[in-house]
RNA sequence: CGGGGCGUGGCUCAGUUUGGCUAGAGCGCUUGGUUUGGGACCAAGAGGACACAGGUUCAAGUCCUGUCGCCCCGACCA
């Protein structure tokens, strides 16, 4: 992708009004828009991180045996009269009547559909074990939305749903979920720590919240500065259990939470199962979501210095960027025209700035977008045919190479 | 919903306290020229009627009333 040819509208500045840091450069960046309070337009690259962050969950979910669907938005708010959420979640639910007086509301969660669903189509032990999954936009008229993308009124967000027909099965399955939750953060960069939580309105008997240590958090965590042990703030607690060192308190952003659901749903909505001895009982659930757009801050979050962003080479919107410096020799854009075709067919994405523009401009655009990876096709290039490689992390570790060593580079660098 | 702040070209803001020439700056944008390794410079342009509605006044971006929108703190938070 040609730098001059792509929507990345960068900022010099960002409002006084957004305090959190992670959002301002999310807005300098160019990769998101407000369109609304609490409602977020997501700029092509943006959309290219998020895609990005979702190739991950995808991936690792699959692997562990889970099956991605696609479930509605639109719901009868009939299901949640069903359940009584309509009246647990309140103002939140976002409901409207049709044309033909049917009432609706946009989906803020998925329990009951997906619930309505097994009901219908399970009827024996033999089908289970089974966990499904989607990533959807899920709506909640939040009192107050904030942070940007950290709480919106639209937003993505990953669910599963695991069914067994025991609780030994459903334990086995939570487990599994946790550990590839763990996998998953580390993969996106997050030092995420898992620790129990309350239920809230989707109940069941057992949850926990994975956390990630953030000034701008929502939330707040006691943390054990000698065995590094978490304790969630509602525990009250001031010193360790262990330590009896003084707890010190740290805000937090929640990135995920998952719940061992039990029968609280089957039961309700008559989602049975016939046991191998022939008897009827209702499915076991588990319930675990990702907020998917939320990541997106809080990787930046945990991954910027002043000049901007530095992504993880696992969601960067580009695996490298091209800088064109001597952009007034057409040797040079067509040696970044050949270079970034050849990136390319590695399977690795390129953003070329060819723009006729000067080099600060382009050094700190690359920067504040924060590829990994910088090609520079400059003055080192003029005088003896010199590439520089540009780590966006750490510019003193800078690599000097031909033209024909790119390929190999390349594939090291980003392996 | 309670408290606080804000709303002036595409962006960031000054101007409002103490009403007064034709509404400003920087960035961005357009054209021409000089530049060219860390957000260049010169020149010439385009672009706002000051969130909206009412009111006070000879005169309102500025004062009064109402409405809308946005941000932050709190409460809430699947």
């Amino acid at each position: 992708m040609r730098f001059s040819n792509a929507f990345i509208p960068t900022l010099k500045e960002s409002s006084q009004e957004t305090d959190s840091i992670s959002h301002a450069l999310m807005l300098r960046a160019g990769l998101i828009r407000m369109l609304t309070s609490g409602v977020y337009i997501y700029l092509p690259l943006g959309w290219r991180v998020l895609k990005k962050i979702q190739d991950v969950i995808r991936s690792e979910l699959d692997k562990v045996g889970a099956q991605e669907l696609l479930l509605p938005a639109l719901q009868p708010l009939e299901l949640w009269k069903l359940t009584g959420r309509d009246k647990d979640l309140g103002q939140t639910l976002i409901c409207f009547t049709d044309r033909k007086n049917r009432k609706l509301c946009l989906g803020p969660t998925h329990e009951e559909v997906i619930t309505d669903l097994v009901k219908n189509n399970i009827s024996s032990y033999r089908q289970m074990p089974l966990i499904l999954y989607q990533i959807q936009t899920k709506f909640r008229d939040e009192l107050r939305p904030r942070g940007g993308l950290m709480r919106s009124c639209e937003f993505i967000m990953k669910d599963a749903y695991s069914f067994d027909i025991d609780e030994a099965s459903l334990d086995k399955n939570y487990q599994l979920m946790c550990d590839c939750y763990n996998k998953i953060f580390s993969l996106l960069g997050l030092n995420s720590v898992r620790l129990e939580a309350d239920p809230g309105v989707i109940g069941g008997s057992e949850s926990h919240e994975f956390m990630v240590f953030s000034e701008n958090g929502e939330d707040k965590l006691h943390y054990c500065p000698s065995c590094k042990k978490t304790f969630s703030f509602k525990e009250g607690q001031s010193s360790c259990l262990k330590c009896k060192k003084d707890l010190i308190l740290k805000n937090a952003i929640e990135l995920a939470h998952t719940f061992k659901l039990g029968m609280k749903y089957s039961k309700v909505q008559s989602a049975t199962f016939l046991n191998e001895k022939g008897k009827r009982q209702p499915v076991i659930m588990g319930c675990y979501g990702i907020g998917v757009s939320r990541l997106l801050p809080a990787i930046i979050d945990q991954h910027h210095d002043e000049k901007g962003i530095i992504w993880p080479k696992e969601v960067s919107p580009f695996d490298v960027g091209i800088a064109v410096v001597e952009f007034s020799k057409p040797k040079a854009l067509e040696l970044a025209d050949k270079l970034s075709s050849r990136i390319e067919s590695l399977g690795k994405s390129v953003l070329l700035d060819d723009r006729d523009i000067r080099a600060g401009v382009k050094f700190n655009d690359l920067d504040l977008i924060g590829i990994p990876l910088r090609i520079i096709i400059g003055k080192h290039w003029l005088e003896n045919g010199d590439l520089e490689i540009i780590f966006r992390k750490d510019k003193s570790k800078t690599i000097k190479i031909k033209e024909q060593e790119v390929e190999e580079k390349i594939k090291t660098l980003l392996s």
